[in-house]
DNA sequence: ATGGCAGAAGCATTCTGA
């Protein structure tokens, strides 16, 4: 089962470069971020016609979120949960469409676009903290011990100096700060894994480049998107890759898909698309 | 210290991103 991760920075721009991407790579579970599209106006049919369902969490020219899927998609949360007791704090950190989670071949997918921040000295910091921490709540509330959890994103945190092609420089200041990993780690509480870093130990290897002063071609990156995986199913993980030719594309995202296999079969057989992925193998 | 590049809105230029 693939599951991907990807900041496309607008899917409407991007279309094509994720459809094509999409025949490439064939994930089971794409999660998109930076959409920057209102539900009204997502392009469905390019993705529908692929064999996939869609859904979509977002709002004009800023952020959103979205979860496309061959698999049977359950239980669909948008945003923060607004029936409980922190009902009033969730409506104002839903302004900003940055949270979209769903059930998916028995897994608990959760797609996040944490804010930016801006600089460590910014009310648009304090704001990323509060968010995160809210997110830890949110976190606290929807997962069971014992659930299967895949909680991707485009997460605006370098978790180590290894993350970043120039710590000396970066080490402190925004996406590298130690309030910004205090919170992270906050919301991870020790019960997920960092995929990728089950397979790659060493620095060099980056997520996001700067579309300014040339940064991808002196691949001066970052690792900034993650999939993070609960414990329970660290025995079921075979691979993870960022895909970074992606970044070489003509007009690309600033960002590169994140992608993982987990060794788990398809529960839920009903395929949208009805063809034969069902006798394969 | 500043700007550089890109997308959206909307038609010149501003806001935001990371």
């Amino acid at each position: 089962m693939l599951i991907a991760t990807w900041n496309v920075n607008s899917v409407r721009t991007r279309l094509s470069q994720i459809t094509n991407w999409i025949n490439d790579a064939n994930p089971d579970i794409l999660c998109l971020q930076e959409t920057k599209v209102t539900d009204d106006s997502f392009p469905m049919k390019p993705f529908e016609e692929l064999g996939y369902e869609v859904i979509k969490y977002g709002q004009k020219s800023y952020n959103g979120v979205a979860i496309i899927s061959k698999l049977k998609i359950e239980n669909v949360k948008k945003g923060f949960s607004q029936d409980n007791k922190e009902k009033k704090i969730s409506v104002e950190f839903n302004e900003q469409k940055r949270l979209i989670a769903a059930d998916i071949n028995g897994l608990k997918i959760i797609n996040v676009y944490v804010p930016n921040g801006s600089s460590i000295d910014s009310d648009k910091f304090d704001y990323k903290i509060k968010w995160l921490n809210h997110l830890s709540s949110f976190l606290d509330e929807e997962v069971k011990d014992d659930d299967f959890v895949c909680f991707v994103g485009d997460f605006n945190i370098a978790p180590s100096e290894i993350d970043i092609h120039a710590p000396k420089k970066y080490e402190g200041g925004i996406m590298a700060s130690k309030k910004e990993r205090e919170a992270l780690n906050n919301v991870l509480k020790g019960r997920f894994i960092d995929s990728f870093r089950i397979f790659e130990k060493t620095t060099g290897h980056w997520s996001w480049w700067d579309y300014r002063n040339n940064a991808y071609e002196l691949n001066k990156g970052w690792r900034i998107d993650h999939i993070y995986i609960s414990k329970n199913l660290s025995s079921k993980l075979k691979s993870c890759v960022i895909e970074r030719n992606q970044r070489e594309n003509l007009q690309p995202s600033d960002h590169a898909p994140v992608l993982i296999n987990l060794e788990i079969d398809n529960q839920n057989v009903d395929y949208f698309d009805d063809d034969d992925d069902l006798f394969e193998i």
